[in-house]
RNA sequence: GCGCCCGUAGCUCAGCUGGAUAGAGCAUCGGCCUUCUAAGCCGAGGGUCGCAGGUUCGAGUCCUGCCGGGCGCGCCA
């Protein structure tokens, strides 16, 4: 609809005669936006005020005349003009029709487009080290990588959703010994406790199942068998990688979330990519050796200081398997790439594009794009849990699945702007879990269903169709609210795309869900007048296929009953006692 | 010290790339269940948009400088 009218105004702009528009000057993009008084119409533009000011005259008077030479159209019902010089158009019930049975029509492609047709985008995200559990940071990765690349998805991106290992390098040597200390029963604190181990109580978990000779059946790799000697670190190192593969990819299963592509740091230097880089790094003339380590002159790209490829000791520093990453990305067809990370991660982004662009393969400069969250923090008992792996005490993605349940995980992680701090204060998210926003947006789904399922118990006629008749019934405020929100679902999903934001859909969803429980408390549905029913029923199933649509894109689940306490997922929830559950009415 | 990010109601956060009277949830207070599920609805109070300038028809949004907080600044990853 919004391009419709924007189309309508090109078409104005192009008809103003140069007295009173002249040629010379450049036309402003031509910029529709929602109103948000719903008395100001249902769109409106400033474009006559911008063009006033370059035109220098009477932006009132502009925009009479752009209204003059506005061509006619059967979706616009009035166009005012108001204020200093917006155009308001009021969209006419034909509109809304052919909207609405645009919702029945497509179902769950209600909002797609193909913008990104033949974009080939990846989406990386989480990537964490296999050196430990997932903790909240990851969780928040999780769920904001896997609802962007849903909607890219949505907007016709052709999306892989992919997860580095760094399996290499010094942490992973680092886990081995800390297995191998607490297998030779050395405590964190004890004498001989090595100085960079990981202090975390899983260590010991790993080391028990070590001696126990053990198997771990990693989800896409071969079973890998613990020999159970305390001496044969290599034997350690790939049994602690496995099992906390296999955890990580337990808590992933759990969190609803799947990558197509699990790329292994390792993997760079034995297919040779690390060394493909650095030839063409110095090929490129951008490196020189000073003091026996190799360096790239990343200060050429933006940088402050040059940084260190090959270390004098003869080993990479970890950003060259990083750019020869993104090299492959590259060369796989992927032009557009997104990475999801924490803000700690910020000062890699200049050193990964400087390698990119040093090797002049016709990347471009902004690649790949960023993604960077802040820090979760967690409360509990009144105090801040500090997430140290050092410590090992840190709340993790599982802990708060267990919780509060995946669903509402999700979507408390998602509702926040990425580059927001926030606290994930789990008292309250304990305490209070019947009263998280997510409850909100699935009960107002579930509400739908129900009223559908009284419908038949009830055994009224109902029937699916939005013809002018049968819409022109909804007269009500509350009723025009709702049209005008689920209308603007499609414009919607284009932004939070667009923008990288996916926190815009579950605002969306709020809101819509508002609407709709408002809508609910002034109005009956089930009346005994067909023409209204009718009328009524179709306006909340489309809310209903909406929600769906949405909770769907951010991996959340759309209830049909919520006739208990108990979560959706409530498999993990054990709080709920015998006789708590709230019975139905 | 330098770089990036953040500062909006008591708390947690939105504010659609400069628009019309700054919004929601929680918390507080007051109403609404014999009526499609009260996980809901209606209403009230609560703001110097960190501070000070600037840009223009118009600034929470843009530019500058301060103040406060986070992160980064290794031949660590």
């Amino acid at each position: 609809m919004k391009y419709q009218i924007e189309k309508l105004l090109q078409a104005a702009v192009a008809t103003l005669p140069a007295d009173v528009l002249p040629a010379d000057i450049v036309r402003p993009a031509i910029d529709v936006e929602r109103t948000r008084d719903a008395s100001h119409g249902d769109f409106a533009t400033n474009m006559a005020m911008q063009l006033a000011k370059l035109a220098r005259c009477n932006p009132r008077q502009l925009a009479q005349a752009l209204v003059n030479a506005l061509p006619t159209s059967d979706l616009i019902a009035k166009v005012e003009i108001a204020g200093p010089g917006f155009i308001n158009f009021h969209l006419s019930p034909a509109a809304y029709q052919q909207e609405l049975s645009r919702i029945f029509d497509l179902g769950t492609a209600y909002g797609f487009n193909s913008r990104g047709a033949g974009s080939r985008t990846v989406v990386e995200f989480v990537s964490a080290n296999p050196t430990g559990p997932l903790h909240v940071g990851h969780g928040r990765q999780a769920a904001l990588g896997d609802a962007l690349a849903a909607l890219l998805q949505s907007q016709g991106f052709e999306v892989s959703r992919e997860f580095y290992y760094n399996d290499g390098g010094v942490q992973i040597q680092n886990l081995a010994l800390s297995v191998q200390a607490r297998a030779r029963g050395i405590k964190p604190g004890d004498a001989g406790w090595p100085e960079a181990a990981y202090n975390g109580e899983y260590i010991q978990d790993i080391a028990t199942d070590f001696l126990a000779r053990a198997t771990v059946h990693a989800l896409d790799g071969e079973p890998v068998r613990a020999s159970g000697k305390v001496d044969d670190l290599e034997s350690i190192r790939r049994f602690a990688v496995a099992y906390l593969r296999r955890e990580q990819d337990l808590d992933l299963q759990k969190f609803g979330v799947r990558f197509d592509v699990y790329y292994l740091e390792s993997s760079l230097y034995t297919d040779h990519k690390v060394d493909d880089t650095v030839r063409g790094l110095v090929a490129s003339g951008k490196t020189y050796e000073s003091d026996g380590a190799l360096w790239l002159r990343t200060t050429d790209y933006g940088d402050d200081k040059d940084r260190v490829m090959r270390k004098s000791d003869g080993t990479f520093t970890y950003f060259v398997p990083d750019v020869a990453y993104h090299v492959t990305k590259w060369q796989r067809g992927f032009h557009k790439a997104i990475n999801v990370q924490g803000t700690d991660h910020h000062g890699t982004i200049t050193r990964v594009r400087a390698g990119l662009q040093a090797l002049a393969m016709g990347i471009p400069p902004q690649y790949p794009d960023y993604i960077l969250h802040k820090m979760v923090r967690v409360m509990r008992g009144g105090e801040e849990v500090k997430l140290s792996k050092r410590a090992g005490s840190y709340v993790t993605v599982r802990d708060l699945i267990e919780w509060v349940g995946r669903d509402a995980v999700r979507f408390f992680l998602i509702s926040r702007k990425a580059d927001s701090e926030f606290v994930f204060d789990v008292d309250l998210a304990l305490s209070q879990s019947e009263e998280n926003p997510v409850y909100y947006v699935q009960y107002a789904h579930a509400r739908v269903c129900s009223v559908f399922r009284q419908l038949q118990e009830k055994g009224l006629s109902y029937e699916r169709s939005v013809g002018e008749s049968n819409l022109s019934r909804l007269v009500e405020p509350h009723e025009k609210a709702l049209i005008r929100r689920l209308t603007s679902y499609p414009e919607l999903l284009e932004s939070a795309t667009a923008a990288l934001e996916p926190h815009q859909l579950a605002h969306y969803l709020r809101d819509l869900a508002g609407d709709f429980h408002t809508y609910y408390n002034a109005h009956q549905f089930l009346v005994d007048e067909v023409g209204l029913r009718n009328a009524r029923l179709n306006l909340v199933s489309a809310t209903r296929q909406i929600i769906a649509n949405g909770l769907g894109l951010l991996g959340v689940t759309a209830p049909e009953r919520m006739d208990s306490k108990r979560i959706a997922d409530g498999a993990e929830n054990d709080r709920s006692e015998p006789g708590s559950a709230i019975p139905n009415r």
